[in-house]
DNA sequence: ACCTGAACACCGTTCAAGT
DNA sequence: ACCTGAACACCGTTCAAGT
């Protein structure tokens, strides 16, 4: 034996290139397919129209949730980025409402998030945990502020605001006109919690 | 062959008595066992709960519908009686939001309800709709009551209110104090409804 | 190293056979 | 008439075999 033996003999490249064309089918069949399913959708259904066999997305993904984590990932940047630039607005009351309302269309991005969303909250386990709780942190900053300026009463916690904006999100995922319920609910929610 | 040959050889009633007794234990393990693991909950399980085989199950309850029918059907009923009471009450901004509270609590009987009950308003075709929209008429009329009397603003829609409950009872599922976070919210929210 | 798909496990549903 | 449970179908997940 050589140490020669030990070296890869070819090329990886091609190889690898494969592998991430697989990665990456995978997520845009994944979206498409939760978009119509719900996030129950078969996973067998996203491997054959990603060209692959199971196992392979089983390789990429070990669960439906690290799935799901991948797909979500860069929506919860985004909102986390939003809520840091909507701290600086001198309209708390308003950088609030407009902040919820990317929250809600955020838990609506595919049927079943809103649910999901509020059991990683409750489970630190999950993969989503870290990611969610970021964004529940940015919430709580902008809520605090719209209390301090008094435009929302001071006895909502961010938990309370969080749960209800799922549970919006929740409600137009039910109902067939979804967007602009989600949008009428918020509103209403949003007169109780004024001061 | 004779017409006595046509009439049953013995008597039925120990037979009948059984079917019955087999029919209440479902019911009994079914509530048990929903109650536990949410209206999706194994019918297998019930059924060995109850002593007897998937078949008998099925043969009672044709379809998982039927089962949650036969165990919310009493609570439909007592809701129904309930909003007629109350449309007699001289507050009708109080009497809309105790009937509410006593909806959300029914929403909220297992994991699941409040969801398969915005689905089965939306599906005529559902062994509950006629049931639930009892309700919804019912709910509808005290709604009424309470905008005449300027309690709730006039632009709120039946349908809003019975999907933003059923939300209210979901978000409620979702976490671990069930119970107080639906009353939390529901308070909120009628702020929100509030003239 | 990565991929495949057969194999296994699990559960909902049906139905032939039994009483 | 009613009950049973084996049989079937379906789908999520794992893993031995292939490149």
């Amino acid at each position: 034996m050589t140490t020669a033996d030990q070296a890869p003999p070819v090329p990886r490249t091609p190889r690898r290139a494969h592998a991430r064309r697989n990665h990456d089918r995978l997520l845009r069949e994944a979206r498409s397919v939760f978009a119509e399913h719900g996030i129950d959708a078969s996973l067998e259904d996203i491997a054959r129209r990603a060209g692959v066999g199971i196992g392979t997305l089983y390789r990429n993904f070990p669960t439906r949730q690290a799935l799901l984590e991948a797909l979500l990932h860069d929506g919860f940047d985004d909102l986390h980025v939003r809520a840091n630039e909507l701290l600086g607005s001198s309209a708390p009351g308003e950088a609030l409402t407009l902040w919820l309302r990317l929250l809600a269309a955020h838990a609506a991005t595919f049927r079943g998030v809103a649910a999901a969303l509020i059991a990683v909250i409750h489970d630190e386990r999950s993969a989503l945990h870290a990611s969610c709780r970021a964004i529940h942190t940015a919430g709580a900053a902008l809520l605090a502020r719209a209390q301090e300026s008094g435009d929302i009463r001071p006895d909502v916690s961010p938990s309370e605001l969080f749960t209800l904006i799922n549970a919006i999100a929740w409600a137009a995922e039910q109902t067939p006109e979804a967007v602009d319920q989600a949008d009428r609910f918020l509103h209403l929610v949003m007169r109780g919690l004024q001061e």
